[in-house]
DNA sequence: GAATTTGTTGGTTGCGCTACCATGGCCGCC
DNA sequence: GGCGGCCATGGTAGCGCAACCAACAAATTC
């Protein structure tokens, strides 16, 4: 008898399954992975036979011997932003139903760490890949065009994607929001966000509300920007700051609802009258945007939808169906409330 | 020359970049999974080949190899509770600084949910497990024993962890809110959640609150349920239809704070006078919680702590340090605002 | 009734990597 | 100078599964 040269898991393997029940392994594998293509009573066999030994396939050895997984990797570049959660929602639940599963990577708004991310969860021969955001640097770009799997860039609408593309076009709807406010009477319009540099989805809507002001022939003024992330404690601080700093303001567009919120709140804190003495506006269309005093006029973006497309359009090419066009524009919906 | 069996996947291997560095294929792999045990001049002559070829380690063949992952599950009943991102995000920080991957998984409040993604995500052959809640279906409990690692239950503290168990007690959680509310001098004190059947966590502050009462001798009231999930929407539509059930009550504990600030919005928009008319109190310790007018009475729980420490504890084992106690209380902090 | 098709089952091989053991060179020691 | 020990490197086999091909039985055709 051969020397046993190794220690192997102790888990319950395909061989076993097959012995028990009295058929050759690959049998075994069929009735799992494709049960049409075995007898009914073989079928029976099998199962009764995985589930009194406990069976579990082993997803590693199933992976390597097909060259294909049912992995696909999700990477935004926050977790902290209840946007994404909601996007990653939508992705799980229609990846979930259909047998993949997500891996989570976060590159923290880095496109350096993006790169060494997108190398790494390669590795896992993804079936396909959900990127949010068109911008990434030459490398990554390079791998993810070399890999020739379905990918889809998430979040924002952009003119070359590397493959397909599910989201909204920010600039316009920062536009949307500029001529809102334009209409509504206001003359000194100001933006307020934070690290703009990095996210550029907020920059995007910020250079939407510029053109609107600039074809309403109104002062333009640079972002006021602050250096944190997004939250309601720093929404309300910027309101204070930006108020004192330009006294003149009439409206102010918030990055997000997570700051507007704040200043909302801050405002009723501090005595300062919405809209009367300025008025502010969000984007993101936060479910608590809705209940403020007075409510918040925002953006709606459909989030979690973004995500579910995004999925679908990624099971469909890789199930080989037709999947309708590369570029999905979600759309957004301007929420008129009364505090502007 | 053999007949080619099988389509290879036409990525680079190991054995690429070997022949490249003029080595053997095991050498290679020594020298990317432990480098101090080759030689300087190798180590330099493999890094080169690596980024040469662009060489991704397959992450099947390796676990496969060494029956061993880095794949953690994480599960948990939610995504849609901000309480859960933010033990994901503690989580997922840990873990990747140490090259682990988290594998998200969802219940959905349902134990046989719960049983069978347990036994899909062993198929990973995961290094170790971390788990919200400590309540499992019996063939889940098995399942967990069975697998022989590591494994967290994070969330709730439990007198009988499988394993090691990361949490708070939430039941004197809702004693120390009713002891605070008691001693404030409100007398009709209600709780007001929903599903709490699949929330048993909620459900144990009710215990917790109803244990305070029954204490102090005031009248205890079953819970004001509702069958929504939670949101400041369903908090607002809570308050005012208890209210209306029961005028009589000064006090009100909500199962969390997306409840309570949406009541505490929604008594203001109504003219309902927190705390004079009816005190407010909530559970976790969200942000927003301190910057609504007036601000919300609640407890803060630990929720990145609870991710970043179940996460630690875990690598610690896998890793073979010693890891402390295998039970950890992170404890709570009531926060008393002006709305009780 | 023979030939062909169809459907079900099994044998063999290899996916890419690492565990285990073997080898050979170098060092120090008595 | 011979021995043992250590270090760096290599050879080989096997992890558990599915692709591929083969074999055979049953059904269908003429």
């Amino acid at each position: 008898m051969a020397v046993r040269r190794r220690a192997h898991s102790g888990a319950v393997t395909l061989k076993d399954v097959a012995e028990r029940a009295g058929v050759a392994p690959i049998t075994v594998s069929r009735a799992l992975n494709a049960p049409d293509s075995v007898s009914a009573a073989l079928r029976a066999q099998v199962e009764e036979a995985v589930s009194a030994l406990g069976y579990v396939r082993n997803q590693y050895a199933g992976a390597l011997a097909s060259a294909a997984s049912r992995i696909i990797p999700v990477i935004v570049p926050s977790l902290s932003n209840a946007v994404f959660i909601e996007v990653i929602q939508g992705i799980q639940q229609v990846l979930e139903e259909a047998g993949y599963q997500p891996l989570l990577g976060n590159t923290q708004y880095d496109l350096d760490r993006e790169s060494k991310l997108v190398a790494t969860l390669l590795g896992w021969s993804p079936a396909g890949l959900i990127v949010a955001g068109m911008r990434h640097a030459e490398r990554t770009r390079t791998l993810l065009r070399g890999y020739g799997r379905p990918l889809v860039e998430i979040m924002e609408l952009g003119a070359r994607p590397i493959d397909m593309n599910v989201g909204l076009s920010h600039v316009r709807a920062g536009e949307t929001m500029g001529q809102h406010l334009v209409e509504r009477g206001y003359r000194q319009i100001g933006f307020i966000g934070g690290r703009l540099k990095q996210d550029y989805r907020a920059a995007q809507r910020y250079r939407g509300l510029d053109q609107a002001l600039a074809a309403a022939g109104l002062a333009r003024r640079p972002p006021f920007e602050h250096d944190q992330k997004s939250s309601a404690q720093v929404g309300g601080n910027a309101l204070m700051a930006t108020l004192e700093a330009a006294p003149e303001l009439d409206a102010l567009f918030f990055a997000n609802d997570d700051l507007a919120v704040g200043a909302l709140l801050r405002a009723q804190r501090e005595g300062i009258v919405v809209p009367a003495r300025v008025a502010i506006a969000g984007f993101n269309g936060l479910e608590i945007s809705a209940l403020t005093t007075p409510p918040l006029t925002t953006i709606v973006s459909p989030r979690q939808q973004i995500g579910e497309i995004a999925a679908r359009k990624l099971l469909g090419r890789i199930q080989g169906h037709a999947s309708g066009p590369a570029r999905i524009d979600v759309g957004f919906r301007l929420e008129v409330r009364a505090s502007t």
